[in-house]
DNA sequence: TGTAAAGTGTACCGGATGGTACATAGTGCG
DNA sequence: CGCACTATGTACCATCCGGTACACTTTACA
């Protein structure tokens, strides 16, 4: 009858609910997260999650929008051209590997995928703010490299793109359909070294 | 109040329940396909439906076993060890990038990230029944090449992995997850004779 | 201090959901 | 034929869904 909870402020609010939601949506996907446990797990009144949001659609855009930022921002600020070749290269390898496989990351990869074919604006919001960038980055690094010469290559880009390949394809199949626990940071280094190492072998036919 | 249908015999009813699910579910995914709708696709009672297959869950397992099936069927009947390196690599390409563009692969595959959370057991069966057979695939070809001495590769296994990781990860990536058409058979053909090609040449160095 | 805005609590709506009861009617088999 | 089986049609249940109405309380700010 009386509201017996102190007040939290309007971010506050957003926050939480932002936050919760997020968790409630990589827990049970679209369709199964159910506003009113969201509410639940928040707590406060349902009407004002309404107020803030107006609907669940909106809601989940709202949470991507959130969750999409911080992930490739790390990746874009790390200044690899300075590096050496392969040390680069295997950094960006672990880097990406491992994002790729955090519980954030494939929670939001199953949304998507689940979602794409109703909302491909969001779709393709996705693939330019995170997998594209990915792509971008690792092209401009490898040809940074071919430029200072310490590496022969003549497309960049398609061998960003195996290289990619190389190294998620089948990770990401294990790991987003099988129920595997997060790759150890042992087993993360030994792919991304792996991986490089080959890459580059290989790469001098490209 | 009175049937006005002829009557369907058991597996005609079983078929046209199944055949009608694998749509619905690939449409709607799991928790977005009603069992009422799904009744009201088919015909028939839902009584019927229920006597058939118990309940939702079960009805959608029968659903994966059945659509599984069909699709590695052919790449495992085709003799590739008969033909020459190059050749033989782009046709498995050519097969493998088209059974996995296909709206049903795509179904599947989104279905099956939806589920694995909840369904372990579904998420092992599709991988050791679809991908897993498509990397065996590969690595038994490339590794026939080996012995007879057209290839010349350490490690038939990791360049299995590679070569699909190669070939998928984008196009999947884009097919996935915005919502483009199907690869015109040109284009399937273009990726395919691409990556093949570079495989090859990069793969001597592997 | 007063007023507008926003958070809280609760009760509720229409509708869809997965699933069932029950009565009816064809079918296969002895 | 007669009997067991099963598909059909329909009506229905409890439950949960997304979303709203309403009354009340706390805050921000003029």
């Amino acid at each position: 009858m009386s509201p017996r909870q102190a007040r939290r402020s309007t971010a506050q609010v957003r926050e939480a609910i932002v936050r919760e939601a997020t968790k409630l949506f990589i827990e049970r996907g679209y369709a199964g997260a159910s506003m009113n446990e969201l509410n639940a797990r928040v707590g406060g009144s349902k009407v004002t999650l309404y107020k803030q949001f107006g609907n669940k659609k909106a809601l989940f855009s709202a949470v991507l929008d959130h969750v999409l930022e911080d992930h490739m921002v790390q990746l874009e600020k790390a200044d690899f051209d300075a590096v050496e070749l392969h040390e680069g290269l295997e950094a960006i390898a672990r880097l990406t590997l491992s994002t790729v496989s955090s519980p954030e990351a494939i929670g939001l990869w199953r949304l998507l995928y689940v979602e794409a074919p109703n909302s491909p604006e969001l779709a393709r919001l996705f693939i330019s703010r995170g997998p594209a960038r990915t792509f971008a980055g690792v092209e401009r690094f490898l040809a940074g490299q071919v430029k200072r010469k310490a590496l022969k290559c003549r497309d960049p880009a398609a061998a960003a793109e195996y290289f990619v390949g190389m190294l998620l394809h089948k990770p990401m199949l294990l790991r987003y359909c099988e129920r595997i626990k997060p790759l150890s940071k042992r087993r993360l280094n030994e792919i991304s070294k792996r991986v490089t190492a080959d890459f580059l072998r290989m790469c001098e036919s490209l």
